[in-house]
DNA sequence: ATAAACTCTAGAGTTAACTCTAAGTCAAGA
DNA sequence: TCTTGACTTAGAGTTAACTCTAGAGTTTAT
């Protein structure tokens, strides 16, 4: 089975002129032409858009992933290099994934706040609540610093 | 205690141009200025920013976060779209979580992988592991789709 | 009191990642 | 066969978020 650059596009949920962007810069090296010069992708060719989606979504730009493309046309001489490079993924992904954990915490106590703040349509009111200031003493340090 | 642009860009790990152009941009209204013409960052004013920090951190546009700000100087009328806000903004944080999730499982997976060929000094030897390819169909999806 | 380090504004420049346009070619259905 | 929609390239334009520069003023430490 094979694929359009607007089927891939869809499947993606990216524009075949990004598609197309990505092809000029490098990243989609392993996507064959038809004879009359129309991109044809393969069931492979998603697998490699799926791990592209993956660092990128991670926060890899994209000249970095091109890197790791070429490495990937090198062949067996840089399968070192190919493995540091998802172990350094994985400790950003680590590192985001924990600081979301924080974000979330914040964000957690505003809607507390807030929540407190429309019930009684005051902001002096939610101020007031001692169990809401102990909340934003944790998360977000002490009053008197 | 105050602080000047420079001692707040190191606490927030920013630069003062940075601050600068957040408070052209009518992010940072609260922020006072000294009779001659100098930022003056309070305490209030660095919990502002953590927040700030917080909305930018999870993928909120900055025109976005300004929203935010304007319904915070506007009073009380406001309190409603701002709870709300926050409650978009964390089921956004919830699907960035479940995200990241999939894509470490997928990251994983390449470590996993990479380790074995790396072992090998061969791309095809990894190919012919069994268990990583039950780990590739269950990640990735099935062989013959 | 003076040098060094910091701050100010206005505005120009940069970067990454698209996003779109023009002008043409190709493929599938009536 | 014709039309409609999808595809092609080259290249220009856009957007968000900085990032930097110039030239002037301010603060701090000796």
């Amino acid at each position: 089975m094979s694929y359009t650059i607007g089927q891939v596009a869809q499947k993606m949920g990216l524009t075949a002129h990004t598609l197309r962007y990505y092809d000029k810069e490098g990243l989609l090296p392993f996507v064959r032409k038809s004879g009359s010069g129309q991109r044809v992708f393969s069931e492979e060719d998603l697998d490699w858009l799926v791990i592209i989606d993956c660092l990128k979504g991670t926060g890899m730009q994209l000249k970095d992933i091109k890197q790791y493309i070429d490495w990937c046309q090198e062949g067996n001489s840089t399968l070192r290099q190919r493995l540091e490079m998802f172990k350094k993924q994985k400790s950003r992904v680590e590192q985001q994934m924990s600081q979301l954990q924080q974000y979330m915490e914040k964000i957690n106590y505003k809607i507390a706040w807030y929540t407190e703040a429309v019930a009684n349509n005051s902001i002096d009111k939610a101020k007031q609540n001692k169990c809401l200031a102990a909340e934003r003493a944790r998360i977000f340090g002490q009053p008197g610093k």
